[in-house]
DNA sequence: AACTGCACCTGGTAGC
DNA sequence: TGCTACCAGGTGCAGT
């Protein structure tokens, strides 16, 4: 499940791989892998084709290559279950390509996405004046982001009347984070995940963006390793879920702090981890 | 307007 | 064995 460290492992794979490479021609085999792009498959073939790809661009767990000379980028977001692959264009294709793009060079390799549950896809976009894709406006800087304004993230959150997990996977305050980060980061900040923001102090915010950088900088630092060779990856079994996860999966099993057995409970269609003990539920006095 | 809940997907697995 | 039910969850949008 690709959150932003993952996907960071993947724009720079693509940065190392595909920017400064000119488009020869785009097969769209699953018409759902580019349902964000209105137009179409011939249209977004027709408008990548003879293109130059620019240099690999991310926020959050949002991808978009520009294309040189146009106001236009493709982006990509993959979603569930999405990787982006360069392969060597003799490989076997995978059983959910949903998208392959060749290349105008004599490198041989190609850019494929494959998408098993299709939540992912691309799709071309005019650039706003800012350079970013138009319908990434709503997309908050995530907590990477050199220019994520720490008091403005505070702000927003004491205003709001919800609770913080669901501030930190609403897109639109920070970006970037999902079920999984989430979990860590409030087991790391010994936060009990429905706790109220308005309830959070401006110390207590500012630890659970220091965890959350925190956390997402060692699955980076993990993710990236793995990444340095003609392969641009991302499938979520990378080594940092099987062996450093301290909340997310470990239902029953010794909390690493305490030891009080981690639970798990049904959150928004989800599952929510945390230590009974290190994580107390918030009073609240409605 | 702010907030909540759900549909969209498929493969793996548990249960019967 | 073969069937059903359920689970994983990011995103956008309909509904309140």
């Amino acid at each position: 499940m690709p959150e932003l460290p993952e996907v960071e492992v993947v724009r720079r794979g693509l940065q190392t791989w595909v920017s400064g490479r000119t488009i020869a021609d785009v097969q769209v085999l699953h018409p759902r892998a580019i349902r964000r792009h209105l137009a179409g498959a011939e249209d977004f073939a027709a408008r990548l084709g003879d293109r130059t790809v620019g240099d690999a661009c991310r926020r959050g767990k949002y991808l978009w290559l520009p294309l040189t000379d146009t106001d236009t980028s493709v982006l990509g977001h993959l979603g569930m279950s999405g990787q982006l692959l360069v392969q060597p264009q003799d490989t076997a294709d995978e059983k959910h390509l949903r998208i392959r793009i060749r290349f105008a060079d004599a490198l041989g390799t190609e850019l494929r996405f494959v998408d098993q549950r299709t939540f992912g896809g691309l799709s071309l976009h005019e650039n706003a004046p800012d350079g970013l894709p138009d319908v990434l406006s709503h997309i908050a800087r995530d907590p990477l982001d050199p220019l994520f304004d720490d008091a403005a993230f505070h702000a927003a959150i004491r205003a709001r009347r919800t609770t913080v997990k669901r501030a930190l996977l609403d897109q639109s305050l920070i970006s970037g984070v999902g079920n999984i980060y989430a979990d860590e980061a409030l087991w790391r900040a010994r936060i009990h995940y429905e706790r109220p923001t308005a309830t959070l102090t401006r110390p207590r915010s500012a630890e659970l963006l220091r965890h959350v950088r925190g956390v997402m900088t060692a699955a980076l630092a993990v993710g990236g390793t793995t990444f340095d060779s003609l392969y641009v990856n991302v499938n979520g079994e990378s080594g940092y879920f099987d062996r450093s996860l301290d909340a997310y999966g470990r239902e029953d099993q010794p909390c690493r702090r305490c030891g009080t057995p981690m639970r798990r409970r049904p959150w928004m269609n989800r599952s929510s981890y945390f230590c009974p003990r290190c994580q107390r539920v918030p009073r609240t006095p409605s």
